[in-house]
DNA sequence: AAGTGGTCTAGACCACTCC
DNA sequence: GAGTGGTCTAGACCACTTA
């Protein structure tokens, strides 16, 4: 006997993943079919479903119709990272948030920020900057386009009671976005901000949203060394 | 009349998002149970589940029993990465890989790579420098220690014809992992692996892999300034 | 043509948790 | 105690794909 008999879908999942593991199936491999299997657990084909249409949600495996469930040569894992709130980011740290918005003005976006939008050319929308603080010392430097005829309440909000990041999550819904990472060299207004050397690496994140086609804002924060952005697989 | 008629899970799950959307609901609402929105829409009320529980996955609603389901305030979306093998990354930009191994020697890894992959004090394992190429570039520079114990066949590979990013993808399953993002100026060795002036700023990614209770390989991979990492929210 | 997964249905029982 | 979501079942039909 294996231990305790199979009882849900979550057990079914266990036993398909242990033998992938121990190579029973290898990449490559046809997996038998839901019929198949569900008759030798002795359960309904649905909780099989379940437990496959899991399997291949994780990247495992892939289904099709008639082929069959193949188990993938190189399965790949995929990392999932929340994307919170800076306060809470801040609080998570027991730290102290607070946040200085340095700068509120329409503007004329740059073109690649225009372009990235979709929006016309020479339209003029919100441009914030913002530094976030955890206990007083420099956390994150924001600067952010956000264009305030597509959410409602955007050009009265007072975004330096809470902030443009917070104030978003809150009250814009969104369809669609884009996150990018990557490192670079700080320039003098991010260096000044965050009190940092002139030049030095600077952990950068990119995100722009979209509400239905709708562009809604698109924001970068610039971090300093040390900070991490971390998940597990 | 909306259209045309709800027939699956999916248009389910429309409606339901449209309903957010246009606010119908708002953040903290509580949503009606599943028996009345399946006598609502006239489907069964596990196909009003499917989509509810979708919401759910998604990060938009949050579902207990009895209390209900409940919209939850600040969203929080979940970006996903799928960690590839570099070989494969630098052919989807249509360039040529390759890749060099500058080192491989059994050796004593530092404590802060002892205690992340929880190896006893002093015992040496296989450490690996190898530099990856795009068209003759350098395109990343990777830092893997490597137990060969946790792995069949690891000490006998020969990771100059296959760099150990692909072997131990294609021949470690893995349980568990870590990863995590970050930037940094560039040392002397990883400059000039690089190609970079010294103290360029580069893109930092480690990662470390269990299989079971054992660690396997923690390694860490620096890339050249303009080195995205991008994902759909 | 036939096999496979995708999904829906109607009913059922249970676990959890709020009242 | 009672309402809600979590899940299982048995059966069914359909969509897709391969043979």
């Amino acid at each position: 006997m294996t231990g305790r008999a199979l009882a849900g879908w979550q057990d079914i999942r266990e036993e398909l993943l242990a033998r992938i593991r121990d190579r029973k199936w290898r990449p490559g491999d046809l997996l038998p079919a839901e019929a198949q299997l569900a008759s030798e657990f002795g359960c309904a084909r649905a909780t099989v479903n379940r437990a496959m249409r899991n399997l291949a949600d994780l990247g495992l495996i892939e289904r099709r119709r008639k082929a069959g469930s193949r188990l993938l040569a190189a399965p790949e894992r995929q990392a999932r990272f929340s994307i919170a709130v800076i306060r809470k980011e801040v609080e998570a740290r027991r730290e102290r948030y607070s946040h200085v918005l340095l700068y509120r003005r329409m503007a004329r976006p740059p073109a690649h920020v225009a372009g990235r939008l979709g929006l016309p050319r020479g339209r003029a929308i919100l441009h914030l900057r913002t530094l976030h603080l955890a206990s007083g010392n420099p956390w994150a430097y924001e600067d952010r386009w956000l264009d305030t005829r597509a959410v409602a309440g955007a050009a009265r909000a007072d975004f330096s009671a809470i902030s443009a990041n917070e104030w978003l999550v809150a009250n814009s819904p969104f369809t669609a976005g884009e996150l990018a990472f990557g490192a670079e060299a700080a320039d003098n207004s991010t260096a000044e901000a965050l009190r940092l050397p002139a030049g030095s690496p600077v952990f950068v994140i990119d995100r722009t949203t979209w509400n239905r086609a709708k562009a809604v804002t698109a924001v970068r924060l610039y971090y300093p060394p040390g900070y991490r952005v971390t998940s597990r697989l």
